[in-house]
DNA sequence: GGATACCTATCTATCAGTTGGTAGGTATAT
DNA sequence: ATATACCTACCAACTGATAGATAGGTATCC
């Protein structure tokens, strides 16, 4: 195993956080996911705290990475927006996962400090370049872009949210088709 | 304490649940605050499960109580909507809680099948209220309606989780504003 | 009206299982 | 021989849940 142990370890509480939070991970199950015992995570992750910030750290770093990728396959700041919500649609597709840090933000009282930070840092970085990409469209002054950029950030987080209660892709779909039409996504 | 303690078990684990999650709820913690013993909460819930399928169920009772007065003490469809997420931003105003159904959409894989159907009829209340007050609003025929009814559902949902990642009932006006202005929300 | 029986609402004490975490040993590779 | 990467074995704290006792109220029967 060595270094791909820890990368199998934050892939793996990667994938369990999105479905059972942080109070959710357990090293017992998270070791037997990974194939080792549960004591070994401590030689890679000093703590459950250390762990958690490190996987949501990682979390935002993949997602910014994702954003990347959409401004450089997108032939238009429109159509980054149209592509935006995909992000969080992957994760429902993942056997109805939640954004990590959507789940962490309801935790958001429990979570040890170091946590609480990665879990605000993935939604700076997610309004931020909504935020760029909206004024890139041209759809308003940088302040307009900023206000528009969160809201639509925490709309389809929370489209997410919804359709992850009810296990149904499609509502999410509807969801954000219904941002569209009422003009808080451009059509 | 009697019939009293089963409603302040009830108004208690309400009050844990939006703070920690069903997940976080326990049953020491719960008595310490009711003023009784664990062993006798059991009297009055025979399981955790049965005490989260009450207590979500009180929570939509509830809401439904609400958007009820809304309706009364409101003038006229539009100012119902503009009331509505006055609901959501009192969790945030009573030490940044979270909805309980949102919390527990997020826990939803962990759910008991018992609590995961009133966590569906809290979002279904909610659902038909604003669908019933936007075609009173005359904003579109049933379909347009019933669309923009899940849209905002879930979108109000989504601010007030992220303010709660902030710990900022600013954030969450702020955003709602941008619905407003993005026009999911009329202006 | 007194004895018997049962119900209500709580208690003490305890259980088995799970949790995050630690101490100390072991195999391998450089 | 030293560092790496894992292991076995364990612990204290906490979890939902159960068994059995207790005190007070209420209903029933003679």
């Amino acid at each position: 195993m060595s270094a791909n142990a820890k990368e199998a370890i934050l892939a793996a509480a990667k994938q369990a956080a999105q479905s059972h939070g942080y109070s959710g991970l357990n090293f017992r199950d998270l070791a037997a996911a990974v194939g080792i015992k549960s004591a070994s995570i401590y030689y890679h992750f000093p703590s459950k705290a250390d762990l958690g910030s490190a996987v949501a750290r990682r979390y935002w770093e993949d997602t910014a990475a994702e954003l990347q990728a959409i401004l450089e396959v997108a032939d238009s700041p429109l159509e980054c927006l149209q592509r935006y919500p995909s992000i969080f649609r992957r994760s429902l597709e993942s056997e109805n996962r939640l954004c990590l840090c959507s789940f962490m933000a309801a935790e958001y009282e429990d979570l040890p400090d170091e946590v609480k930070s990665e879990v605000q840092a993935f939604a700076t970085v997610n309004v931020a370049w909504l935020s760029k990409v909206l004024l890139a469209a041209e759809l308003g002054d940088p302040a307009a872009c900023e206000e528009r950029a969160n809201a639509i950030f925490a709309a389809v987080a929370g489209a997410q949210l919804m359709a992850r209660s009810r296990a149904d892709i499609a509502l999410f779909d509807s969801l954000i088709a219904g941002y569209r039409t009422a003009g808080l996504l451009p059509a």
